[in-house]
Order: structure tokens, then C-alpha cells, then sequence
DNA sequence: ATACATTTGACAAATATTGACAAGTCAAAC
DNA sequence: GTTTGACTTGTCAATATTTGTCAAATGTAT
């Protein structure tokens, strides 16, 4: 399993020089929680994605397909076998 | 939103004219509970579906997929702007 | 070895989900 | 118009899951 959204928050971190604790500061939370959501041992909240990106300067929109394209996978990750098929489907919806 | 597990399992238990309660039964559940089951207000769980699979004589993968379908719909629908670009994204582990 | 950053596991608190129950609607008999 | 039976809905307690913190462990450079 990947995690997108966190190895794309630790990326735009160090190359800002950035100590997770900055990080968890920022929003108020644990700097351990923030180490989790960096490695995919949490989810973020969309709200803390939403501060993340802001603080991290990088895109809002970027991050939460990120953040929403991990909350599909961990819905898909324990049906391998349907999954395409479900998604085909649940596809349909998103053309109307 | 639809609810395609509800819609087949409604469909399928009334072509064989059989009672809510009499499927509710067969799954030691509340007929209340199967109502909603069948309207999508609750979610069926694995085992459920797959039970009501063999109790309606219908086929198990189908009825998983379409309980899949529902739960990823459910996952994104809250996220309309993002979804397609996130679907796209966790699609792409399914190819391996 | 010290200092500091990060990670991990365990835990309580907060939140969400589950299924049952009771009360409700509705339609078809009667 | 009241009874009956199928289904629906709101509410609730029990249960399960998720959340974030703390303390301890690990890593990393000086």
C-alpha cells in the first residue's frame, strides 16, 4: 500500500527545511501525529490537509485528491479481486 | 447517490416473492434492519452480502461488487470536484 | 555520550456504526 | 372505518473504530 499523500507532505517538508514538529505546530497537534500522517499510520483530516497545504505552500487541491485518492484505496485495498469492476461502476456516476 | 447492493437485493427478493422478514430471518437480523439494507440506509456488511447471495440464489461476486461500488461511491461523494482525478490515481494500483 | 528529530506502542477520549425496539405509514381486505 | 400485514423510520444503548497524546524507543549527527 502507498501513501500519497504523506510521502507528498514529507517531500514538500524537507525541501522546505521543515521539522515535523514546525509542521504539528502549525496545527496543533502532536508532533507524533504528525510523524503518523507522514507514513500512512494516520489520516489526515481534511481540515489538516487544507492548513498543511497552506502552510507548506503548495497546492489545496493537489493534496486533497491525494488525501481522497488514499481514502479510495483503503476502501479497495481488501477486495483485489472486484475492485476494478467496482470502480468501473462507482465510475459511472462521475461522468453525469 | 443510488444504491446499487439495496436496488439488486430489493429486486432479486421480489422476483422470488419473498418478505423482507423472511430474508431478515435467514439472517437472524430485524426485518427493520433489512429494510434499510435494501433502501441504503444502512450498510450490509461482507458476511451479509454474502449470505443474502446464497439465500437469493444470486451470484456472490456480483453482489460483492456492487457492495464495493457503494462503499467507494460513498468514499468520494462528498468530494465531487476531486473525485475523478482521485479514482484515476488509485486505479492506477489496480493494474499490477 | 549528548542533543535533538523521528518513530512506535499503549492508552483514554471522542466519534461512528451497529442492530433492536417501538411507533409510524400505507394499501388491501373486510 | 377498522383490522391486518408489509414495510419504513427515529431513537437508543451497545459496540467498534478512530483520534490524538504521552512515554519510551530508535535513529542521527556532533
Amino acid at each position: 500500500m502507498v501513501n500519497h499523500l504523506g510521502q507528498k507532505i514529507r517531500e514538500l517538508r524537507e525541501s522546505q527545511n521543515l521539522l515535523l514538529r514546525q509542521v504539528a505546530a502549525q496545527l496543533e497537534v502532536d508532533t507524533a501525529l504528525m510523524s503518523k500522517i507522514e507514513r500512512g499510520g494516520r489520516n489526515a483530516s481534511k481540515q489538516q490537509v487544507i492548513e498543511i497545504a497552506k502552510f507548506l505552500k503548495a497546492n489545496e487541491e493537489e493534496l486533497l485528491t491525494l488525501w481522497l485518492a488514499d481514502k479510495i484505496e483503503s476502501t479497495i485495498v481488501e477486495e483485489p479481486t472486484i475492485a476494478y469492476q467496482a470502480m468501473k461502476i462507482a465510475n459511472k456516476k462521475l461522468k453525469k
